[in-house]
DNA sequence: ACATTAAGTGATT
DNA sequence: AATCACTTAATGT
């Protein structure tokens, strides 16, 4: 595990750092579609990503749901950061896009070494701005792109978040994510085919050209 | 063969 | 862009 450690952050972070993760983090692998974190947790350890993609949702009253943003390996989640530090409740789900492997650390941990070590402090700052952006990100595709410009970046980011062309998803599943009914997405992807952008199948999506 | 689930489509708001 | 209503196609038992 110390070799992924360092293939993964070993360019972030000093030998002595990389080397108290090593002890105290505990590696979780998770399953495809498993849920890592639910509205309302409260979160006890912070999840840095060694392999895999999570995906960041937000959920209206009761059901419907809207993607966020992906988090990929050499990434935090930054809601877990905000949440340790106010003990505060999630206020999103998070669920595993792919199998993914985590190194789990401590909330003791994670404040400590923002005093102690400097390239932590930097890597936790730089965090947030980067996730800071994708909600901007998010907002901008909500407000301003319409459906067919929504579902292209849905199926781009997905697309490489996997690293695979051939998506398998549902209709109905990208329709949940993108908070739309599922007549509306079998339209635009109808159209896109017809582009030849991309190729339909059931269950799958072939990503040609986004 | 039958039931279930995914996807395609016209019409309406 | 959403909803309804209906059809067609693929898959499971």
């Amino acid at each position: 595990m110390k070799e992924e450690l360092i293939e993964n952050y070993g360019y972030l972070f000093e030998d002595e750092l990389l080397e108290e993760m090593n002890e105290i983090g505990v590696i979780r692998e998770v399953r495809e579609g498993s849920v890592l974190i639910e509205i309302d947790d409260y979160i006890k350890s912070i999840p840095l990503l060694i392999d895999g993609a999570i995906k960041i949702l937000r959920e209206d009253g009761l059901g419907e749901e809207l993607v966020l943003y992906y988090i990929e390996k050499g990434d935090t989640c930054a809601m877990t950061l905000s949440c340790c530090v106010g003990n505060a409740k999630s206020e999103i789900r998070a669920v595993a896009e792919t199998d993914a492997t985590l190194l789990m650390i401590p909330v003791e941990k994670m404040t400590a070494w923002m005093h102690k070590y400097k390239s932590w402090q930097e890597f936790i700052v730089q965090s947030y701005h980067s996730r800071l952006m994708e909600m901007l990100e998010a907002i901008d595709t909500i407000a301003f792109l319409k459906m067919d410009e929504r579902l292209l970046k849905y199926l781009r980011d997905k697309a490489m978040v996997s690293h695979d062309d051939m998506l398998h998803v549902t209709h109905n599943e990208i329709a949940q994510d993108l908070h739309t009914s599922r007549v509306v997405v079998s339209r635009v992807l109808k159209k896109l085919e017809k582009e030849s952008r991309i190729e339909l199948f059931r269950n799958k999506i072939k990503v040609i050209d986004l």
